[in-house]
DNA sequence: TTAGGCATGTAACCCGTTACATGATTTG
DNA sequence: CAAATCATGTAACGGGTTACATGCCTAA
């Protein structure tokens, strides 16, 4: 049907289906509730706000809304569009991507690189500390003003996974300081014989 | 120094670093060892092979072993890439990258959706069982002849992280899998009146 | 003997980040 | 008024996947 589409064009047409916006709160909207599994630049954004908008799947928003001030172009979701994104939503699920490089360096790391290791995995733990409190807000905000019958339950379930996955996160890197440490207190128990 | 390298020449110097192989053979290790956090593809590996040995990080192996009859082309570490793998453990990591579609999806889905929702959660689920099984092989194998003067316990801290995380992408699984569940017949419920 | 795995390599293409440029608006 | 933030956009670059091409070796 329509020409190949990037995912980035379906972020788009998921949000604006909800609400309309404009590219720059997309991008913040990306930023501050889907980060912690996905990532879109501006870069992406707004070319693809124009793409979508010459195909008819989005359109700039004559929404009357009274003096909105900013200068800032909004958009709606077409007909169109939302049956785009209903296909898409049909459509196999592609395979995840993952990249650690913490896990890459630890893995070809050995004793001696147990003190750098140990800052690494320290520096990671504090990392996901902060965007894990973020993530919370959203996520009791979330739960106030619960609507079964809107995709409230669909976003619990995304939550819930990121939920687990920063538990996970937080008892690897507790368990992982805790070897490191004692590695290195071992090692320097072998110097000193 | 030398020129800034790509996160490939990291892995095929890690890998040399502990024994000497071809390029097919490193494609085959990342595959079974750290795929659940890394990939590399053919068409990055044997470019870097080529480039990094003429910057002279890694060479082709001249080994004497006995007619190996394949022929294939092993590669060594050298000295100065043993020094660019200790450069880089030190640096600063770099963010990890995660991409999950299904989350995408399920965030942009409501009640109508349950259904197709709940065939892509089922078969995220069997994927990472089965991927999941052959991680299995790998740690019991190593478990077996530990050595903790080598970098062992180094990795076992990776194939720590990756238990934890098939342990929330399954308990996440069973939870959604239910949850939909639910919602199916809870929107049955509903046409029925 | 032929299919499948071993083995190496290249080129095209897609995608995504980064850096840059520009200007309006708001707040201290 | 200056700095920060809002807001939009482009161009270059780099990285990575995919598809393709080639040929050897081995086991059914």
């Amino acid at each position: 049907m329509s020409s190949k589409k990037s995912k980035t064009s379906y972020v788009i047409l998921g949000l604006l289906n909800e609400e309309n916006l404009s590219g720059y709160e997309i991008k913040r909207i990306v930023d501050e509730r889907l980060s912690f599994f996905w990532n879109e630049s501006f870069g992406q954004i707004y070319p693809e706000l124009k793409r979508l908008t010459s195909e008819g799947l989005i359109a700039v928003c004559t929404d009357v809304r009274p003096m909105h001030s900013k200068q800032s172009t909004k958009y709606e979701i077409t007909g169109p569009g939302r049956l785009e994104l209903q296909e898409w939503l049909k459509a196999p699920v592609e395979k995840e991507l993952i990249r650690f490089e913490i896990l890459l360096k630890l893995y070809f790391s050995n004793r001696n690189s147990s003190v750098t290791m140990l800052e690494h995995v320290k520096e990671f733990q504090t990392n996901h500390l902060r965007q894990q409190h973020l993530f919370k807000q959203f996520e009791a905000q979330l739960k106030q003003n619960i609507d079964v019958h809107s995709n409230h339950n669909q976003i619990l379930m995304v939550l819930s996974f990121g939920q687990k996955m920063w538990e996970a996160y937080a008892a690897w890197c507790e368990e992982t300081i805790y070897l490191l440490e004692q590695d290195i207190t071992a090692q320097e128990d072998d110097t000193d014989e």
